[in-house]
DNA sequence: GAGTAGAATATTGGATACAATATGCAATAT
DNA sequence: ATATTGCATATTGTATCCAATATTCTACTC
């Protein structure tokens, strides 16, 4: 035998390709806070039927993305500024020890890895890209800590917060901002400088933390 | 109008409620590690069928609390002891801060209601209900807090490690020890001693982590 | 014209029916 | 006896249908 194994049992339901399609959507913006998910409208855009789109909004709604109400079915969540100042806090406290924890078992790998992601976040010019890359150099650097669950968490964490990460990039023209301190980060990392790593990465959260609260004083 | 005031569109769905009884039954140990979840033998004993049993284990599964494979159904998930280990890690990283928190905002009813928690734990005599009134204690004292998220995302956190709380309440005899450490804790709030009554959450939480390590080397 | 009752429509929640896949067992071949 | 194939059963994933509730529109009253 010679064939390419996959496990075919991991291919995607139809219920798990919208939950992933939603998700992205709500993350990136694309549906809009309020904005209500009409279960027949979603089915027949990605052509199913009901049952695997109400699968997927429950998924949602576990995750904090969409809130709903029986028999009137789900909106997209938002939050107020405490609400993602308070995300901001958690992911302070959390993803420094998620860095601190990866800093000692990069290899020469992961470290190529996240500075390749580094590198690309600081040459993106169209705004939409700018989410993506900022989460994935975070990914790249986070990836090799053996903290399953702190990444888990931190990843829902973001997902809750990404939107605004995204706008207040644009309006305070923080990129160039964010690039400085991603690089900081990913040479201390280099350094093998745990604790260093560590207090970067915990600034450079609370600092996105005031930026966004000084663009949206009241979200 | 003289009427009790009940939101009616609260009303539980049938999907809500299976989620919350399967969400307990796995917490409490009831539903085993591995055990496997058929989706109409849980809707024969909830009298209804399979697709509000699918939308709660979809949303048991969004939480780690079981996995599923395509076309072979969900398991109750298991944690390795480094699993374990993490998340406790994770607990005694957020609770400390709820607990700062909250002291802070404790109010003579809600520093009472802790005291009778903590009172009820120390009375409670079968271990089925200590598992139970240990939550309810630290419900208790992290309800005043207002950080939400930090608070829901600890009850998740706890949610996964329960089931090893309870054993190792029993097989340690820790009931005495965690009585101490409530009560102390309790006693740093009512000081209003914020930074005390989060160092003795995180040895608190520590200390439980250390104990499990002891009584399921490898779980 | 404002406001209300009631029908008509839209939308969600749930039950049943069918399709796709997994699992266990018997029959057969080696 | 062991291994392999084909079939029967069990289980999950999805589509379709019905029931319960919300929303909108219309007719009517004042």
């Amino acid at each position: 035998m010679n064939l390419k194994s996959i496990d075919i049992s991991e291919m995607a339901s139809a219920s798990t390709i919208v939950f992933d399609m939603l998700r992205k959507a709500i993350i990136e913006g694309d549906l809009t806070e309020g904005e209500p998910l009409r279960q027949e409208e979603i089915a027949r855009i990605f052509n199913t039927s009901r049952i695997p789109v109400r699968e997927a909004i429950s998924r949602l709604q576990e995750q904090g993305l969409v809130k709903t109400q029986r028999y009137k079915g789900a909106v997209v969540a938002s939050l107020s500024a405490t609400e993602a100042a308070e995300i901001f806090d958690f992911r302070a406290l959390i993803e420094p020890e998620i860095v601190r924890d990866a800093t000692s078992r990069m290899t020469d790998d992961s470290l190529l890895a996240a500075e390749r992601a580094c590198i690309a976040f600081s040459a993106c010019t169209t705004p939409m890209d700018w989410g993506n890359l900022n989460r994935a150099f975070h990914a790249a650097l986070y990836s090799p800590s053996a903290l399953k669950y702190f990444i888990e968490v931190s990843h829902k964490a973001m997902d809750r917060v990404e939107r605004y990460v995204r706008a207040q990039l644009v309006m305070s023209n923080g990129m160039g901002r964010a690039n400085e301190e991603h690089f900081a980060i990913l040479n201390a990392c280099k350094a093998g400088n745990a604790d260093a790593a560590a207090a970067l990465t915990k600034s450079h959260i609370c600092g996105a933390k005031d930026s966004l609260l000084r663009y949206f004083p009241k979200v």
